[in-house]
DNA sequence: TAATAACTAGGACGATCGTCATAGTCCACC
DNA sequence: GGTGGACTATGACGATCGTCCTAGTTATTA
């Protein structure tokens, strides 16, 4: 890596403050601190404070998730691999932080929707990116559009749901079990009306 | 009602803050002024401060949607109903709280774990305590209970995370859209190994 | 009725919050 | 080799944070 620009190590360490213990815990302070950025540009590159910070942050995340999750469905490969996939390394980045970094965009959101607008809306955008991204991935599997939608919405659902239970519980298994009834939705795109 | 004793009223007040807005924003004397209970009291009944209420206040909201969650699973029902009205139970509370009230576990547990021991423990303790009270729930309407206590964690891992994403969308339709998802999965208790 | 406990009022304490202003340093470019 | 703009250092500002203390009021006993 070609050494962050001060910008880039605040937005970083802000999204990873976010992660561990949300908005309100973030102080600019400790953003600042932990990114070892220089005090005295924190202002400089974010005039408008702490609120454009997060928004930048949050912007980041949103990007940087949809490309992974993204990078779950292969062209031409099967659903219910993608959906495990996608919950495998969930946990496994999960239990690499030792269980104290889950979604910055979900706890943002709870602790924010719909106080502050602007965060709301870049929160709700990401939500919106994520599903569509899966949905496109499960299409590219060979999944109907109208069912592949319905099933991101209940699959990016359970994933935010399981992340919270796996780092309450301290455990990989909410994550696989939710993986596991999932994939049987995959390979089930029709039955009732 | 016969008025609720000053703890009960603060405890209300914590409650409804953290589904609010999480636990580091509900701060101790916004509690005490929402709840309209006496200013001098809050240290007396809570001499251990903001963490020992704050406790309380989850104990409270476990037992609470506990309660709701039993009720949605009649015995001898239908599991499927039993999903729907628990997602549709969900997503009228959210509504009419104008879209601000989440789940307050779910905040904290975002806001605190793995950081707080004790928040932690009682988070986890709720989350197992709802898991197993939809699994009895699935059970009473016929379910095997292998299949249920799977079927529960996705549950609720659903139900969660819809209501993050109804929340932060300022809509029903991610409830509702996981509630019909899930149904199927009632409907149909075996196929897979 | 007296005394003993339970509860309430109100504010002081140091720490930290987000914001902002001012001065100083650095470096690219003419 | 200056000169101007981008960046950094440092700390003051008022507000609010969680905690804790003392005095006053109310209720419950003997």
């Amino acid at each position: 890596m070609p050494a962050p620009s001060p910008r880039e190590q605040m937005i970083l360490a802000a999204m990873s403050l976010f992660q561990r213990e949300g908005y309100a815990a973030a102080s600019w302070r400790r953003i600042v601190q932990e990114s070892g950025a220089p005090w005295g540009s924190a202002h400089h590159y974010f005039p408008k404070g702490k609120e454009q910070l997060g928004l930048a942050a949050l912007e980041m995340a949103s990007q940087t998730v949809a490309a992974s999750m993204a990078r779950c469905f292969p062209e031409g490969g099967v659903a219910a691999d993608g959906v495990r996939q996608l919950f495998e390394g969930g946990a496994k980045l999960l239990t690499k932080s030792g269980f104290t970094a889950g979604c910055p965009i979900c706890t943002v959101a709870l602790e924010t929707a719909p106080q502050s607008p602007t965060l709301t809306e870049t929160c709700n955008s990401a939500f919106q990116l994520w599903r569509q991204t899966i949905a496109d991935g499960l299409v590219r599997c060979g999944m109907s559009a109208p069912y592949a939608a319905k099933l991101a919405v209940l699959a990016l659902a359970a994933f935010e749901g399981a992340l919270v239970q796996a780092r309450t519980a301290q455990s990989q298994e909410p994550m696989l079990d939710c993986a596991t009834m999932l994939e049987q939705l995959c390979r089930e795109p029709k039955s009732g009306a």
